[in-house]
RNA sequence: GUGGUCGUAGCUCAACGGUAGAGCCCCAGAUUGUGAUUCUGGUUGUUGCGGGUUCGAGUCCCGUCGAUCACCCCA
C-alpha cells in the first residue's frame, strides 16, 4: 500500500480509467465539432477575484484557493464559463458572431467527495457568444442532447429539464415585489420539492408572497408558455421536443444566469445532474466592465456523473467496450521462435510500424506458447512468426486461427492488406 | 461544514477477544515452433494510521485519515 494517498478527491488514471476518460474526451470533441463549435482553453489557476466577481455565494464557498510565494490569492478554477467571458469579451472584435466555442479542462471544487462528486472533475463546456435569439439555446441543448446520445444513451435513459429565470422574473414584477428578493425566491424555489411545505411557506411570506400562489403559478408554466414557444418550434423541427420536461423548480445555482436554463438528467438511476447550463447575457458586461455587452449561453457537462451513466447504462456500454478494446489494441504480435533471428524481427518491427501498423513482441526470449499468449492478452489480430525458415514469416490470423506464409520483402504491404480487410467479427450473435 | 456506515494481500472477501487465511490476479515450471484446460511452485500484509482497555486486540474504546450515504449543492 503507498504511503502517500491521492490528494482527498482527486483521481488516479490508470490505464483503463484513462481510457475511459480519452474515450469521453475524444467523443466531446467529436460531436462538438460536428456542431461546428471551436476548442479553445483556459487557464486552470486563475485570480481568486475573478470567481468572487460573479460566481455567486454557492460557488466561491467551494474555492480550492490559496496564497501564492507572491503572495497573490490565486484559486483553481471552479468551473470555466468567468475566465471564458473574460477571454471573448478581451478579444471580442477579432470573432465573427455568433461565436461557438467549446472546451475541455479539468475544474476543482473543494467539497465533500461522494459517488459522482469529486474535488477534481473535468467539464466539456460549450458556449456561443454574440447572439441572444432562442435558436442559440435550442443550438445548445441539441447539442447537449446528441452529445449525451452519441455515447449510446438511449432517449428512453435521459431527458432535459426546462425552464425559463425570465417567467420567474415577470411573476415577481407583476406581484410588485423588490428586485433585492429575487436570489432568495429563486433558492426558495430551488428547494421547494426537497423543503418541508411550511419552512417554504413562512419563507415566502417573509417577502410578500405565498406557497399556494406560487404552486399554481408554476402549474401554469408548462410546454404551452410563451417564454418556451421558440425554443419548441425549433427544438420540435429537428425531433428533439419530446426529449424537454419543462420544469419551473430549474433555477440553478449559479448567480448570473438571466434566461433559459436547463439540466440533462437520467431517469433510470437518480444520478446528479449530468450536464447544465443556461443564458447569461449580463456577465460578459460583468467582466469587461460594461465595455463589452455580449449575449452568451452554454452548458457544461462533466466527466465524472457522465461515466457512472455510460457504465449503468447498456447501450452506452457497449460502445464503451468497443472504444476501450479498440485504444488499447494492436494489430500485430511479432513472435521471435528462433532467438537467431531476432535482428531480422526488430527490422520488420520496425518497418511495420513506420507503416503505421501497431506492433508489440516480446523483449526477450520466451517461448512460443507465451509469446502466443502475449499476443493474445493484447488483443492482437495477427502474429508474425519469425523463424528457421526466414526469410519466410507465417502470418496467423489469431480470431479465425488460420495461417499463411509469405516472404519477408511483402510483408508490410501483405500485413496492410489483411487490416484493410474487415476483421472477423463476433460470430455469436 | 454536520450526521450515519465502512476500512484485512494488487482485487473480492474470511478469521468466537486467543498463532492472520482463501479464491482470483501476477511470475516461473510441467510444455525447446502456436493461443485452451489442468497441475506444481513462488511473490504480496507493520489488519488505513496513532493512542487506549486487556494476560492477550483484525475484533472493544478514543482520535485521525480515507471511502461511501444523507443533508447541502452541483459537473
Amino acid at each position: 500500500m503507498a504511503s502517500i494517498q491521492t490528494v482527498k478527491g482527486f483521481r488516479d488514471f490508470f490505464p483503463e480509467e484513462c481510457a475511459l476518460r480519452n474515450y469521453i474526451f475524444d467523443t466531446w470533441r467529436a460531436v462538438a465539432r460536428r456542431y461546428g463549435f471551436v476548442e479553445y482553453e483556459g487557464p486552470v489557476l486563475e485570480s481568486t477575484d475573478l470567481f468572487r466577481k460573479k460566481s455567486g455565494d454557492e460557488i466561491t464557498s467551494q474555492l480550492f484557493c490559496f496564497t501564492t510565494k507572491g503572495e497573490d490569492d490565486v484559486s483553481l478554477r471552479p468551473e470555466v464559463t468567468p475566465s471564458l467571458a473574460r477571454m471573448a469579451t478581451a478579444r471580442q472584435r477579432d470573432f465573427k458572431k455568433p461565436m461557438k466555442w467549446f472546451q475541455i479542462g479539468s475544474c476543482f471544487r473543494y467539497e465533500a467527495p461522494q459517488e459522482g462528486r469529486t474535488r477534481e472533475f473535468v467539464q466539456f463546456n460549450a458556449d456561443i457568444l454574440g447572439d441572444a435569439s432562442p435558436a442559440t439555446d435550442a443550438e445548445l441543448i441539441a447539442l447537449a442532447i446528441d452529445t449525451v446520445r452519441e455515447f449510446g444513451v438511449s432517449t428512453e435513459d435521459f431527458a432535459i429539464r426546462l425552464s425559463n429565470r425570465e417567467i420567474w422574473n415577470t411573476y415577481l414584477a407583476e406581484r410588485n415585489i423588490p428586485a433585492e428578493h429575487t436570489s432568495t425566491f429563486l433558492q426558495i424555489i430551488d428547494k421547494i420539492e426537497r423543503a418541508k411545505p411550511e419552512d417554504t411557506e413562512n419563507k415566502l411570506s417573509a417577502i410578500g408572497l405565498s406557497l399556494a400562489d406560487v404552486r399554481a403559478f408554476m402549474a401554469s408554466a408548462d410546454e404551452n408558455h410563451p417564454a418556451f414557444a421558440a425554443l419548441r418550434e425549433n427544438l420540435t423541427a429537428r425531433g428533439l421536443w419530446q426529449q424537454v420536461r419543462i420544469d419551473a423548480t430549474i433555477v440553478r445555482g449559479l448567480a448570473y444566469y438571466t434566461g433559459t436554463v436547463f439540466e440533462v438528467f437520467d431517469l433510470k438511476h437518480g444520478l446528479r445532474a449530468v450536464a447544465g447550463g443556461g443564458r447569461y447575457d449580463r456577465l460578459c458586461a460583468l467582466m469587461s466592465d460594461g465595455k463589452v455587452d455580449m449575449p452568451a449561453a452554454g452548458f457544461a457537462m462533466g466527466d465524472v456523473v457522465l461515466g457512472i451513466l455510460l457504465k449503468k447504462t447498456p447501450g452506452a456500454q457497449m460502445k464503451l467496450t468497443s472504444a476501450l478494446l479498440a485504444s488499447s489494441s494492436i494489430d500485430a504480435y511479432v513472435v521471435v521462435a528462433d532467438e537467431a533471428q531476432r535482428s531480422n524481427a526488430l527490422a520488420a518491427v520496425q518497418a511495420l510500424r513506420a507503416a503505421g501498423v501497431r506492433v508489440d513482441y516480446s523483449f526477450g526470449a520466451q517461448k512460443v506458447g507465451k509469446q502466443f499468449q502475449a499476443a493474445e492478452d493484447r488483443k492482437a489480430r495477427f502474429a508474425i512468426t519469425f523463424g528457421a525458415e526466414y526469410p519466410e514469416v507465417v502470418i496467423k490470423n489469431l480470431l479465425a486461427r488460420s495461417q499463411s506464409a509469405v516472404a519477408v520483402d511483402g510483408l508490410v504491404a501483405e500485413v496492410q492488406r489483411l487490416l484493410s480487410e474487415p476483421a472477423l467479427g463476433p460470430l455469436i450473435a
